[in-house]
DNA sequence: CTGTTAGCGCGTTCAG
DNA sequence: CTGAACGCGCTAACAG
């Protein structure tokens, strides 16, 4: 509990840099910066003392001249949306587990799913000379101007900026079918939809795949089955919205498109006391653990998250490697886990 | 779909610096910087052209340059063990939040909880010559490499380097007492206890409050109901050293002591066929949202992990503008979340 | 109020 | 194989 140290700085503890560890050795400032950089020749035993030197001193080389010399820096921008949310806090652990494991450094920067934030996200990116940007990206101005400066970017789990980047997404539209169709062959007809009101790939494609499936089975599409919300909606205000679509004749099955939604919805449901399945089946999205712990389990699309933002990062460093690649989209595919939350209609 | 750009790099696009604002606006760059950064005297008019110069050139500020001129960047290393973890998750985005609205950035490293990593991630923020670094630590040495250089350093959520750096910690003995006082009062008196083999103050400030609360009731301790796991068990060991604890006679609940462990004697439990609370009764640590979700929901000590982030950057933000300031502590209440998961022993 | 000068720490020519 | 010289972009002194 005792401080020994203080916290006082004592040590102006100027970093110690090339030239002192040159001073140390004996030898020139550029012979040091070639044996720390392994570049360029010199004799082992010069090596050798460089290396003690700088291992006694605690030589720290400094990014910043580093980054400045070399035009370009070992920092990756990783922009999410909220790092609240596990699905974002697992994509940016995969990406930047893959990042750091081949020496570059993750800045993080949540923008809570507003273009402002991310443009500013993105100068960010710009004055740190980053050389790659990984994005959940909630607009396209952010990869415009990084792509336009010459960043390399990668959208994940949606794509915004088709043509001017790679990007890693879920194959939102098979995972929604599969969804469905597991609804409609327990005999569902009128299956509400909740999801997001936005223009990204992910919310449009989960919801085409709702219309595709529908179609597929000659059931109809009844725009009073759908709540999309705000991004940005209280708690409140969705679980009415919810509630109100309880409250449509016929429902006896909802599907909820994103993790959060499926917490409101389960809620909802419980609140109302209605029981799953046999009063309403549900089907989430992101399997989160919660979902297999309740009773009964919730049947939900497994995204790969992790995943998601390794391959990410794996698409990143290709780009990086070779900027002339042709853009690619790498479609991740859901997976239905089957769980004790639907079953069939309470009279079919 | 079809691309309108392509990706191919066309414009090798230089940034633009200082020096092009100059020219362009017809001053001397040292003015440009003065405009840019608002630091010394410019006239209105010759403002205003730069401004509009910088505007229409789209000027970034290269970070890097300023880094090594300043001789400290904008950057605030963040290490956390696992973004995976939600609790780990939620404090880095408390941290992010507020550095972000006081124009710092954050860069995220994760360390496995493995002290070489850690150390290694200190070396980096080093690297970066960030002013301050915020760390859920897992050893002394990455918090002493840093503050021999003068680095400022919060330690969040455990407390290794005492004396040597400010802390924003949860009061976890009394937190435990907490939850243990509610067990006693429903009669229990055999009382196993689930935490990680660590000399982390986290977990010992957690046992402190078991043995303390059992005392205090005129409790016997008993070591046989203590299941210490490694920090990386696998679920599977980790499952078994808690079902060989249900077969520790008389032993009629268990206090979890993070949420990791939580879910794993709440799936034993399961497994094992117990019902909750009438069979045995469990206490959570870490109050997430699946505790409220299952059905009895489990009674758990909540820790308010967002504002420990938020906390830590404040402090952090105080210690870099007075280094003279003597370390200081702030310790966090957790909140006794009351469920169903707790009553009465089976035959008190 | 403005321009000139110098140098932060490093990597990269280019001579030796 | 090694060292001297230069400049990356920016800012802090200092003159003017």
């Amino acid at each position: 509990m005792t401080a020994i140290d203080g916290t006082d700085d004592r040590s102006p503890a100027r970093p110690v840099t090339l030239a002192d560890l040159a001073k140390a050795a004996g030898t020139s400032p550029s012979t040091a910066s070639r044996a720390m950089s392994g570049r360029g020749y010199v004799s082992a035993a010069v090596r050798r003392r460089l290396m003690e030197a700088a291992e006694q001193l605690g030589y720290v080389p400094d990014a910043s001249a580093q980054t400045l010399k070399q035009r370009t820096s070992r920092v990756i921008g990783v922009a999410v949306s909220d790092l609240r949310d596990p699905f974002y806090a697992q994509v940016a652990a995969g990406a930047e587990q893959t990042l750091r494991d081949v020496g570059y450094q993750v800045v993080l920067v949540t923008d809570n799913s507003e273009t402002g934030e991310e443009v500013a996200a993105a100068r960010t990116f710009l004055a740190l000379r980053a050389p790659g940007v990984i994005i959940t990206p909630v607009g396209r101005e952010a990869t415009t101007l990084l792509r336009l400066q010459g960043v390399a970017v990668v959208e994940a789990d949606r794509h915004l900026a088709p043509g001017e980047c790679d990007a890693v997404v879920l194959d939102n539209e098979q995972a929604a079918i599969d969804a469905m169709t597991h609804l409609i062959a327990f005999g569902h007809e009128r299956i509400g939809l909740l999801t997001v009101d936005t223009d990204w790939t992910s919310d449009a494609g989960r919801l085409q795949g709702y219309r595709t499936a529908l179609r597929q089975a000659g059931l109809r599409f009844d725009p009073a089955l759908l709540v999309k919300v705000a991004p940005h909606d209280s708690e409140d205000r969705i679980d009415r919205r919810i509630r109100d679509l309880l409250g449509r004749g016929g429902l006896t099955a909802m599907f909820a498109a994103n993790n959060g939604l499926t917490v409101r919805a389960w809620q909802v449901l419980r609140r109302a006391g209605l029981r799953l399945p046999d009063d309403i089946s549900l089907v989430g999205f992101d399997d989160v653990a919660w979902m297999d712990m309740v009773t009964p389990g919730i049947t939900a699309v497994a995204q790969p998250t992790v995943d998601l933002g390794w391959r990410a990062a794996q698409l990143l460093l290709r780009r990086m490697r070779d900027r002339t690649l042709p853009p690619t989209v790498e479609q991740l595919d859901g997976r239905l886990v089957v769980r004790g939350s639907t079953g069939p209609p309470r009279r079919a």
